[in-house]
DNA sequence: CGTATGACGTGCA
DNA sequence: GTGCACGCCATAC
């Protein structure tokens, strides 16, 4: 189980309508101050399961997953209206 | 093994 | 509220 495994488990446990920051992911995944990694792993680790949309910055603005997710933004509007 | 990079966050001006 | 600089961690090369 490695930090990556973590941030995978919990970035897929992040329920529909909720969104997480980087920090919290890396709390949440044993490393409170890796948040650098949780982005740079999700980046090389662009997994379809992986909900990264969810996994937004602690300003509340959507992160860099912007590459081809931007639809994603309606997504989370979609999964907002549940 | 060491260096460089990155989808961040916080502090200060 | 905005902009700049620094610090932190894991991964890739």
């Amino acid at each position: 189980m490695t930090f990556a495994d973590n941030v995978f488990k919990v970035v897929a446990k992040i329920p529909r309508g909720k969104t997480l920051s980087y920090k919290k992911v890396a709390v949440l995944a044993g490393r409170p101050k890796a948040y650098r990694a949780v982005g740079n792993i999700l980046n090389k680790n662009h997994d379809p399961k992986i909900p990264c949309h969810r996994v937004i910055r602690c300003n509340g603005q959507l992160g860099g997953f912007n590459r081809g997710a931007a639809q994603k933004k309606k997504l989370l509007k979609q999964e907002k209206t549940i």
